[in-house]
DNA sequence: GCGACAG
DNA sequence: ATCTTGTCGC
């Protein structure tokens, strides 16, 4: 798909290569008011899940397709480069999108939606990485995090579905969701271009029996999120221990 | 100054 | 994020 799905010169400011940390703050504060925050995803068909593992000084990010509602995989992009921006609570985006733009370009087809492993808007400069990879692919985007970057939330209810408020002073800036019983809830906000109730009936809508959503846990484990079972060794070919 | 801090 | 085995529970 193609990255740029805009005319504009200051949407390329949302693809970060060399920045200063300074410079980067500098870009959210300019762009979050670029972030739409409403909207009803029409007729999805297929939705789209990124995420990225590190090793070394290396990253490696997936993009997943899905489609919907089957939650099928359709397609899926994987690829590995350097990363050149270190981790900075609030400055993930300039770690994390340039490999996974990477990934964008090569998919083939455009999703509907996008949900990404990380905050929207709840964020300090409410301009959170699933606003900056929505903005940068004009795509409709919900952030999904596994725990809690800025806001303050009360408790949870216990049954799958349940939702509280994210807050960060009187603003609501996300929803903490259960997306099943038994399990820490997740962190959802607004990434571009839906609302924030939306989101949450989508996350909510995209999850089969897992505390993530498909789309996520599906690019976490192609971006290679945790160690694969070691498959069994053919009894008579074991590597000798010595 | 101290504590917090997506992945 | 990543380093990592077993173990408690449905």
């Amino acid at each position: 798909m193609r990255l740029y799905n805009r005319v504009d010169m200051e949407i390329r400011q949302l693809h970060p290569w060399n920045l200063e940390p300074r410079d980067a703050i500098a870009t959210q504060k300019r762009l979050a008011a670029q972030v739409v925050l409403e909207g009803s995803p029409q007729d999805v068909r297929t939705v789209a899940g990124a995420d990225i593992s590190t090793a070394g000084g290396r990253g490696r990010g997936a993009v997943v397709v899905l489609s919907y509602p089957d939650l099928q995989v359709l397609e899926s992009q994987v690829v590995e480069s350097e990363l050149a921006f270190p981790y900075i609570p609030g400055l993930l985006a300039f770690r994390e999108v340039p490999v996974l733009a990477e990934a964008f370009q090569r998919l083939s087809v455009r999703p509907d939606l996008l949900l990404v492993d990380g905050q929207g808007l709840a964020h300090q400069r409410r301009f959170g990485i699933a606003c900056h990879l929505g903005l940068l692919l004009d795509l409709p985007t919900i952030g999904c995090a596994k725990s809690r970057l800025v806001g303050e939330h009360g408790p949870v209810d216990e049954e799958a579905g349940s939702r509280t408020e994210l807050r960060d002073g009187s603003e609501v800036i996300g929803l903490v969701v259960r997306t099943r019983a038994g399990v820490t809830p997740v962190y959802v906000s607004v990434g571009h271009r839906i609302g924030l109730a939306e989101a949450a009936e989508w996350v909510l809508s995209l999850c089969r029996g897992y505390r993530l959503p498909d789309p996520a846990r599906l690019a976490h484990q192609a971006a290679g999120g945790q160690a694969m079972p070691v498959a069994a060794q053919p009894a008579g070919e074991q590597m000798s221990l010595f």
